[in-house]
DNA sequence: GCAAAAGTGTTACTGATACACCCATGA
DNA sequence: TCATGGGTGTATCAGTAACACTTTTGC
């Protein structure tokens, strides 16, 4: 920030900002792993007020003039889902002149990891909110179709180079479920024993004794992230091609 | 954004905005690579207008009500260095409610990595400005050195995925120059033959005949930039873990 | 002829790829 | 006993790491 657009007051000789001042908001991006279908999808809003009622969009806020953006984010974030401990990243800052017809509006955007089984349902119901895959987004108001294609490009593009998918799966998870994450998220399939090496040569899981039988008659053993060795690569960064 | 906080005037039933409004900035970080003494620096100001007069920041400037974010980065860009056509890329924005103690302003940043010869020396100089390596960067204004160095960290890390290295070298450059542009992002020593067989595998140089004996007798090849593989690299992203 | 920087190759090792069958269980 | 999904191993190939000497040329 520069003040040499500051104006002079001459009679009480002190300086104000004698420049434009915008409303800014925050908008969030929340992705979800459903291990039903094994599907990435983001949880998008109905509007229920005026205006553009009955669209959809992005979760959103002005921000106050008590809080700074990352505490509207979460602000945002802990209203619609009772969240407060996940992954919440800030992305790009929005500001072209006529993004809103309706007014001058700056918009900084929050991307979101979260376990959707620790979602309260009916929390996100009451406030009109719904789970789309990545095919079925509707029409959103704005340019919030824009910032979603962006921030999926960087999802993308990190999961490559950070073990984010953690944040996406629960506490407990299975090689299968770990494996079909990666696939739908890169879009394309993999070989499962190469995967399967690959992961366990990163040192991110511990294997536990307990199985889950859920979707086997066998059942697929259940793991767990070492969170040590995830803050390290989270830190570092490592090379996850596939 | 969430037009929950419109407000409506009964009167003319129409909506309007009742929340509050910013002061909205840009700041720009603005790296190079000095060939003379092999140093990655970047370009500070001292101010010379009121307040925090002699100080040294960032440069930046204030949105105007008529351009967007990315406007207001590229005019201060093009006031500064008269450069037009340089990477220019969005970082994060500030909000704290304190960062700034004279008003409330929301500051996006922007970095900026340049060939420091095509620089206008008496334009920078005219600005009050001037290249400091990382040692010797001096407190600056606000919290453009916490800025500084996320982006610092950014840019160390965005090296290793992206042949980010080819903005900060001229149009043709030695192998030796490019080596030691890597070693000074790095901060460690390399090893100069793996080094050459691995930036040679990747593509992207070409060498020319011409050779630059302007540090040394025996002279050293220049190469040039394979502009296709590098806009390939840049999109898909390459390890160049050293 | 020597100082100073540029350029080059080989071996050993490590990690990546490609590929197909057996296992455990509940119905 | 069979259908379903889960789990495993090996051989080949490619890329990485470690390492030291020769070349060029202006002074």
């Amino acid at each position: 920030m520069n003040h040499n657009d500051l104006k002079k007051n001459e009679l009480t000789n002190q300086y104000y900002y004698g420049t434009d001042q915008f409303l800014v908001a925050v908008d969030c991006m929340i992705f979800g792993f459903d291990l039903r279908d094994e599907k990435l999808k983001v949880l998008l809003f109905k509007r229920l007020v005026e205006p553009f009622y009955g669209e959809w969009s992005l979760i959103g806020s002005f921000v106050r003039s008590d809080e700074g953006l990352d505490d509207a984010a979460k602000r945002v974030l802990l209203e619609l889902t009772g969240l407060k401990t996940v992954f919440l990243e800030q992305y790009k800052s929005y500001g072209q002149i006529d993004r809103d017809p309706g007014a001058r509006v700056i918009s900084t955007t929050f991307w979101s990891l979260i376990k959707i089984e620790e979602l309260d349902l009916g929390l996100i119901e009451s406030h009109g909110a719904k789970w789309f895959t990545f095919d079925e987004v509707p029409h959103l108001v704005l340019d919030h179709k824009k910032m979603l294609k962006d921030v999926k490009t960087l999802l993308t593009k990190k999961v490559r180079y950070q073990p984010l998918v953690f944040e996406l799966l629960p506490e407990k998870f299975t090689m299968p479920q770990l494996f079909k994450l990666y696939q739908e998220i890169y879009q394309r399939s993999l070989d499962d024993r190469n995967f399967r090496k690959k992961i366990i040569s990163t040192r991110l899981l511990l294997r536990l004794e307990e199985k889950d039988k859920g979707s086997s008659r066998k059942g697929a053993y259940l793991y767990q992230l070492n969170r040590e060795r995830y803050d390290e690569l989270i830190e570092d960064g490592f090379d996850f091609d596939l």
